[in-house]
DNA sequence: AGCACGCCGACT
DNA sequence: GTCGGCGTGCTC
């Protein structure tokens, strides 16, 4: 930082752009600057007609060779007043580009706040001077949040705030966190106060430490709010920071400059947050490390989490950083970690101040009347529940009242017109709306097809279940006497601003008795008076052709269940029975058996035996060559040519590699583009790497030919999630 | 990816 | 006679 050089020392830049791999240029690209420039140093460059927002990723002192010194263009603009990124930051983008086969200049701009572009240095140096100035402040959240506290001067987080006394396991496991230097699962019921292992965690290392930032990731927008609030609470809320696509452009970069410059101390955020500049960073925790919003699914498609573990180990080379992935019902990857004894596990069984773990309740439709939406005892229940002042929680993973239309005298179904898939019937609005491409329409009068007017609903979505209940629980009262209140919670009832919020206070309050919605529902929320959860729908997730769907239907039940019983002191003086209801034509399931006793080990443990015995990740590495174009034959006749070029190439790696023939995508066409994929595995990770960064320049060159004519898009998945 | 240049159809 | 369609091609 404080190196001496001289006035005048022009050097030659190796400068990362925006540019994605498509565009054939390399890496980085050579400018010259007339000043002497820094590693990660921030600058504006010309290319083309355009100036474009740049990364100095080298800096040399010789002209380049092989480039005519002439035809180097200068820079434009250095933004002298930001530090530089620090060479941890760029290695790790250099990795995140590499292992998820993206251009560099493309993962490590897409890592910037947006507005960075669009501001000059004179502007930028003066959001820093305000933001030094004011002392960092993440200021309330619209939909409430703490509140502007006084201004204070940045460090010296103060912790007044009364801190839970901790439970043996916690202070078991704080213990633990102190010692180890591998990544660390910790394996906690929901309820069990992972939260607050995570504060201690961080308020241990920023007492420790006057400089030290800790990064909390959670799977979701949706749950950073509370999370802030908890840590702005205990920390103060200049020390907090949250990264997320939910804020203003402004906000983005004004948390991103926090981080970067060291004043924020705590960086809250969803996956893009990994990629936040943290020159102290000194822990990692991944909250709910299992869910599969931590795995983008568009442009790079890199894990979070995977990345998390990756990142902490690189600043564990200059000093300790810690990583910890939290999960009731952890990734079957990181299970297997542990098993091996690369990750450390450390346990917390139980739920704090003895609140209870619900039971479960299968309930076997086979018993029950046919076509029944919620089987008469469950609804018995719920009525019940309600009538002593008790919350119940019905899920069901449909949005909308009815998945799709049908008309019976023909056979008509409401297909939407872009997408290989049914539009779904909105009640509320008769609408008919994919839930793919987005497109609605009116619904029909009678049937488009033949004219018939008895075009009926098939299947049910959280709307119908909504009135259905309403209906069904007309005559049920509560304590009160008064009646009972249902109501909803989905992406579709929350879409205005601040109505999620609303809709949580609501449940907290008390004034819903029974909350139906979709796995929303299930996520973090703290709900303190549900005794019941219900899980309607769940039978798709044993039988389902994605390996990983009983993995994710464990999770979910489980994660559900957790929302009940959370309030021991309620339980009891209610003598309250929590109770998880799953309703299925296979109560035999084992996954049933496992769920019943709340043994995520025993169920992890039979999963992975049959992923071992088929040779299924985590036991072998996978990627996909994703292709989209008008026509399906288009886009599979290119996936094949790909694959010829790599075995006429003989590419390395492909020894241990299996390619699997092309096929659709389970929803074939979306908006209008058809879409195929093609599975390559490997029980090699390396050579699985190796084959993939040989084989992307064919790809490149394969789409200038005659197989690539009428592709539209191609991309590699490496580690998909859903196949 | 942008953004140019570039060559063919319906409008002020 | 221009505006504009999007097909190749280039960007240190």
């Amino acid at each position: 930082m404080t190196e001496l050089s001289p006035p005048i020392a022009a050097c030659w830049v190796e400068v990362v752009l925006a540019t994605p791999a498509h565009s054939g240029l390399g890496d980085s690209l050579s400018y010259w600057s007339p000043e002497r420039l820094q590693e990660g140093a921030l600058v504006r460059v010309p290319l083309g007609a355009r100036e474009l927002l740049g990364i100095v990723w080298r800096v040399r002192l010789q002209p380049p060779e092989g480039l005519l010194p002439d035809s180097l263009r200068p820079v434009l603009e250095t933004f002298a007043a930001l530090p530089p990124l620090s060479a941890n930051w760029r290695v790790l983008l250099e990795f995140a580009a590499r292992y998820y086969q993206r251009a560099l200049g493309e993962v490590a701009l897409a890592a910037l706040p947006p507005q960075l572009r669009e501001l000059d240095a004179a502007a930028l140096q003066r959001r820093l001077k305000k933001l030094e100035g004011a002392g960092f402040k993440v200021g309330a959240a619209p939909g409430g949040g703490p509140g502007p506290a006084a201004l204070e001067p940045s460090p010296a987080p103060s912790w007044a705030a009364p801190m839970p006394d901790l439970s043996p396991e916690q202070a078991a496991v704080l213990a633990a966190l102190e010692q180890g230097t591998q990544p660390v699962l910790l394996f906690g019921a929901t309820g069990s106060g992972k939260t607050e292992v995570y504060l201690r965690a961080a308020q241990t290392l920023l007492q420790r430490d006057p400089q030290a930032q800790a990064l909390v990731l959670v799977p979701e927008i949706n749950l950073t709010p509370q999370l802030e609030a908890r840590f702005c609470e205990r920390f103060g809320a200049h020390t907090v920071a949250s990264l997320h696509s939910g804020l203003t452009p402004a906000q983005r970069l004004r948390h991103w400059l926090a981080a970067h410059s060291g004043q924020a101390r705590i960086v809250l955020g969803t996956r893009m947050a990994i990629f936040a500049s943290l020159p102290r960073l000194r822990l990692i925790v991944v909250d709910e490390e299992h869910d599969p919003s931590y795995k983008s699914q568009d442009g790079a498609r890199y894990s979070a989490r995977d990345l998390a573990v990756y990142r902490a180990q690189l600043e564990s080379r200059t000093a300790r950083c810690q990583v910890i992935l939290g999960s009731a019902t952890p990734a079957l990857e990181s299970w297997h970690a542990a098993e091996q004894g690369r990750y450390q596990r450390l346990h917390m069984p139980g739920r704090i101040a003895g609140a209870v773990l619900p039971r479960l309740r299968l309930l076997d439709l086979n018993q029950q009347p046919k076509q029944c939406l919620i089987a008469p005892p469950l609804l018995a229940a719920l009525a019940e529940r309600a009538a002593r002042g008790e919350q119940s929680l019905v899920l069901l993973n449909r949005r909308g009242y009815a998945p799709v239309l049908a008309c019976h005298a023909c056979g008509w179904k409401s297909d939407c017109p872009h997408c290989s898939a049914h539009a779904v019937f909105h009640k509320i609005d008769r609408s008919l709306r994919c839930h793919h491409c987005g497109h609605a329409s009116h619904v029909p009068r009678a049937c488009p097809a033949c004219g018939n007017l008895d075009i009926a609903p098939v299947g049910r979505g959280t709307e119908q279940v909504e009135e259905h209940l309403a209906e069904l629980l007309a005559e049920a009262r509560r304590p009160d006497g008064g009646p009972v209140r249902v109501a909803r919670l989905d992406a579709d009832s929350t879409r205005a601003k601040g109505s999620l919020h609303q809709r949580l206070s609501q449940m907290h309050e008390g004034e819903v008795d029974v909350l139906v919605g979709t796995q929303m529902v299930a996520k973090g929320h703290d709900f303190r008076r549900i005794t019941l959860v219900a899980g309607l729908n769940v039978d798709s997730g044993l039988f389902s052709s994605d390996y990983r769907a009983p993995e994710r239907l464990f999770a979910l039940l489980l994660q559900a269940a957790g929302r009940a019983g959370r309030d021991a002191a309620f339980v009891a003086a209610q003598q309250a029975a929590v109770e998880l209801w799953v309703q299925t034509w296979y109560p035999q399931h084992p996954l049933f058996a496992a769920l019943a006793r709340h043994d995520y080990p025993a169920f992890a443990a039979q999963q992975l035996r049959e992923r071992a015995s088929a040779q299924m990740p985590p036991f072998s590495f996978q990627a996909l060559l994703r292709a989209e174009a008008r026509s399906q034959a288009t886009a599979q006749a290119w996936l094949q040519a790909a694959q010829a070029a790599a075995q006429a190439a003989d590419l390395p790696g492909l020894a241990q590699l299996t390619l699997y023939p092309p096929l659709p995508l389970t929803v074939q066409r979306v908006a209008g583009v058809e879409r195929a994929q093609m599975l390559l595995e490997s029980p090699s990770r390396p050579a699985l790497q190796a084959f993939l960064q040989a084989w992307q320049p064919l790809l490149h060159a394969l789409r200038r030919q005659p197989a690539g004519r009428g592709l539209l898009r191609w991309a590699i998945d490496v580690d998909p999630v859903s196949l």
